[in-house]
DNA sequence: TAGATTGTTAATCGATTAACAATC
DNA sequence: TAGATTGTTAATCGATTAACAATC
């Protein structure tokens, strides 16, 4: 049963699968074809049914596929059900609105630390868990062994804190800092977040946008 | 002087080129070549400069890139130098974070307007501006004319904010929301973070990670 | 000048789309 | 059964990589 690797274009069109067909069962529809979800999604039926079928046959010939069915097996192929002990890295404000928005529990990551090298801070309690000072760190991961960390402070303090997370075991990062974690350390599981990267695309969409106004006229 | 659409790909590479030149220039480096870079960035020197010359050569034969200006050249290609008038709408958690961490002015983004429809949160001053009722949105825009508004909003308040946005001639989004702006009204420019869809992605690298593992015992 | 490195064209690779036979 | 829609193969398209002549 060899798993032939599949694209990260197509691993990355997953979660708005699911994020749609969640909508869908919420709106208590049962079964959609890709024709449908298509046209709802704006990309094409051909791509959908390509996409799903890396991972299997999910859907019936003359009828299409089950909504909670489908967003079940996308759930488990994404492995939202896999148990993930997580610790948050930086409690200014960018570390506490991720906490209070995510929804961890939901996609299995569990919350298990939060760390923080502001004295102030320690002790604080967010949703339940006493920030502790960065110094523990290593006890903390020794005793605990969490598998991801979310990394929410500057770039300075990012190459120390991976190295030492990394030491520890840590093999996941959800990392909103600018360091490069992925040309360091390869064969880590890491997800970087540039919002600076999203804005910056945003103003080239803008000035295009005028561009083809001006052009127009 | 037509100019050739450039590919979406090539426009997300330009904002990391951007950054790591940031970073070179910090540490004095004058002058790199595609060669160098690639390495440093993880990618091909065939692709830095077939990515470049959509906008024209801005090397050097024997020589490479000067990096201040190819920097620039690269700010003023994302026209992070034309001025946009923002407004943020939702003064949550995660909206008071991105107001926070964001270098908005760097990027020629101005903060004009905050909104909220929490009344306890009316007249409050974040980063020097006082936040408003989501009522006066129209009275505001119609006045200030804003550009771009970052909308920090849950996805059931999007569908009626967004199309009164449009309506007072909103042209930019940055959507944090989860409602899709782009699939009911073309003809913006909208940049969509998920960052649920982020974490799932950073799951599916964790459970390969281990199946990986699993597989070489 | 000789060496280095670009700008650019050509070759390759992968991803998307189209088509259609299989089948519910 | 007839109609609909999948799963899957083939065709197309676009993006990446390789190669090399131009040139600083």
């Amino acid at each position: 049963m060899s798993e032939k690797q599949v694209s990260a274009s197509v691993i990355r069109r997953l979660p708005r699968y699911y994020r749609f067909l969640g909508m869908l069962a919420e709106n208590g529809t049962e079964r959609i074809s890709s024709g449908e979800l298509s046209a709802k999604m704006g990309l094409t039926a051909s791509q959908i049914r390509q996409d799903l079928n890396c991972f299997g046959g999910f859907g019936q010939q003359g009828y299409g596929y089950n909504v909670v069915a489908l967003r079940e097996e996308i759930g488990k192929i994404l492995g939202l059900d896999l148990p993930k002990k997580t610790i948050l890295i930086g409690a200014g404000n960018l570390g506490r609105a991720i906490l209070t928005h995510m929804n961890f529990e939901e996609k299995s990551f569990s919350i298990a630390g939060i760390f923080d090298r502001d004295e102030n801070y320690t002790g604080e309690i967010l949703e339940g868990i006493a920030i502790r000072h960065t110094d523990d760190l290593e006890e903390f991961c020794q005793a605990e062994k969490p598998d991801v960390a979310i990394l929410c402070v500057p770039k300075m303090a990012s190459e120390d804190l991976v190295r030492r997370l990394v030491a520890v075991g840590i093999k996941g990062f959800w990392n909103f800092s600018h360091y490069d974690i992925g040309v360091h350390y390869p064969g880590l599981a890491v997800e970087n977040v540039h919002l600076g990267d999203s804005l910056m695309t945003l103003c080239y969409s803008m000035q295009d946008l005028e561009n083809r106004g001006e052009k127009e006229e």
